[in-house]
DNA sequence: GGTACGCGGTGACATTTGTCAGACCTAGTC
DNA sequence: GACTAGGTCTGACAAATGTCACCGCGTACC
């Protein structure tokens, strides 16, 4: 049997993964968690040979907790399933040690299979979302001037973002001119779309 | 037995809910889609008594999809079943016809569930949502304000705007204004914000 | 030692954005 | 007919935003 742990935040659609699942004779659904940090807890306990984690999760996000699960359970392959395919973030998921990267778009079979090929010691990545990353190239963006487009995100004026990283008003502007043309964008808007599509976020 | 189609973009969330539903003793899935367009031609051939819907779907959403649905199958009765809980969401929902709203945060078991009640008649609405919708008011933004503030989504600046809307750059600033204060925001990026949590979009 | 890069800052400048007052037209309502 | 609300427009103004040039500091790397 294939023991996994399903790490996802919408209760739901865990469960509904859970039974999916459950239907496979040779998979073994061991335990389920809502965030990153109660995957860790969860892991720990059952020991599972594969963790599914879902991206966007609250706390600990899944790109974070495969790492983290990569360093306290070495036998343990992590598979991420997520909503959306950007190139970055596959290529983070690939750094942080993910055995696969498959997107929710798949038909619902392929998860099964995937599964086993994990198991059987393949790695399982979309080809299209492959070669998306193989064109894109690596983040251009520096950490500052990351952070600096992630706190713009809520519709932060300059000085809300300068107070809340300590920055002044104009080197708060400076970062955020040159994110806007590394992505080729017009405003600070456009750059967050461009970066985040790109997962430079 | 309940027969139930399902609508849904990502096709593992679909795969995954159908299996879920699959093991109810007494319902049947009859039917998938993919989009809001593709569930009225499904339904059409396969006349299901409940037809459980997403709103964050390609082409026709879900809200629209639920109005057509009414009109083409009366008898067919009509859950919402999705990521967020918006107040406005919700008036949007109950006043195209839906006999209930669910949110994927709730937990798996509830579903089968709720397909009972909506099934003997009854109307199913998470509760802290209901309170919710009943205490924020009605959509303040006009239509014009919301095609204003839908189409600065994307970063576009004030001549893009008023050229997709075939608008003069004065007016389309003016809406822009207006939708701000009405939010309580202070640029157009909160006042996106701030409304599409309110499910005002 | 020189060079490059990221971080943090200043000051000046042009453009964009947000606000306000006012105008006209239409459709509905009392 | 008067009144209101929404849609469309203009012009003017202040504030916010984006760009540019330039400075200093530290830490790499050759």
């Amino acid at each position: 049997m294939i023991r996994v742990v399903l790490a996802e935040d919408q209760a739901m659609v865990r469960g509904a993964l859970a039974s999916l699942l459950g239907l496979e004779p040779d998979i073994d659904v061991v335990g389920e968690a809502a965030s990153g940090d109660e995957l860790l807890t969860v892991a720990a306990r059952v020991q599972p040979d594969i963790a599914l984690l879902d991206i966007e999760m609250p706390g600990m996000d899944g790109i974070a907790a495969a790492g983290k699960l990569r360093e306290s359970l070495p036998g343990c392959r992590v598979m991420i399933l997520t909503t959306f395919g950007r190139p970055g973030y596959l290529r983070r998921a690939m750094e942080s040690g993910a055995s696969a990267f498959l997107v929710k778009d798949s038909p619902a079979r392929e998860l099964a299979a995937a599964i086993r090929r994990v198991q059987a010691g393949e790695r399982v990545i979309d080809p299209a979302l492959a070669a998306a990353a193989l064109s894109a190239g690596p983040n251009p963006l520096s950490p500052r001037e990351r952070d600096v487009l992630i706190a713009s995100a809520n519709g932060s004026t300059i000085s809300d973002i300068a107070a809340h990283l300590h920055l002044s008003e104009g080197t708060v502007r400076n970062y955020l001119s040159s994110a806007i043309q590394k992505t080729s964008a017009r405003n600070r808007t456009e750059a967050l779309q461009r970066a985040g599509d790109q997962g430079w976020l």
